[in-house]
DNA sequence: CTCATCTTACGAATACTGTCGTAATTTGGC
DNA sequence: GCCAAATTACGACAGTATTCGTAAGATGAG
């Protein structure tokens, strides 16, 4: 069941997307990262990023002093994961009502309409 | 801060979902609703729709004895505001990027495809 | 080698969610 | 008016997320 590795909370999404860009770091790194936008202490990023260690969220190379991070899901799994409760638990299933949901709000630009209808005439 | 009244859990929203669609409800019929699928105790759904009613959530008409709950946040908004943070927390902010997964990920019918261009070129 | 520094490990406190059992209250039927 | 049934209120508990202080361990400079 590989459904119940992809449940990560909001801080370990946060920390996941550190991971996702930079490809490994360490603690250090990752809370110096947060710290951008969001104030907590370094022992609160070390423990959080061990827990996802021990869910199998994150592997981690510990053969030298600093450990060393990496994502152990992926940042497609996990995307199309969450999408698919979302639409689930929000639309009653329905992709196409979220996606005219998530057009009508924002200020799409009109480059990113023309994609989209690319993308849909590919499709078809 | 309208903000932090936006914020149900999970089992708050499978609430809501039943009271958005019915309009108004009593525990008793949410409970009934929710068993469909999940199977949780009766006081459980009192115990969240009474939280809801603290929170601000839901509404309710305590006038008699049984007390007749109404969502307080709109569905509409709820989609919105949770969709929003989805933008930002998973996809860096690009609405284009979450709807293109969202389109290539499910099997999305050839009529929502359609539907989806007429809107699109609407929007244009 | 030794110590200051960096890093990890551990445990505890707090808060919140979801769960339910039991007690109290209200009501309609008789 | 009284009682059984329905309903609400209350309090407790387990699980988990987030936070941090403090202890322990490793390392490198001198």
């Amino acid at each position: 069941m590989k459904k119940d590795l992809i449940k990560p909370t909001e801080s370990e999404l946060e920390i996941l997307n550190v991971l996702w860009e930079k490809g490994q770091a360490t603690v250090k790194e990752v809370h110096e990262k947060l710290s951008e936008h969001k104030i907590s202490g370094y022992t609160t990023t070390l423990k959080l990023m061990q827990i996802m260690h021990e869910k199998g969220l994150a592997k981690r190379d510990d053969s030298s002093k600093t450990h060393v991070y990496q994502a152990n899901i992926s940042q497609d799994k996990t995307r199309q994961h969450l999408l698919r409760k979302m639409v689930q638990s929000l639309y009653g299933g329905s992709t196409s009502q979220l996606v005219m949901q998530a057009l009508g709000n924002k200020a799409t630009t009109r480059e990113e309409i023309e994609e989209i209808i690319q993308f849909l005439e590919k499709m078809k």
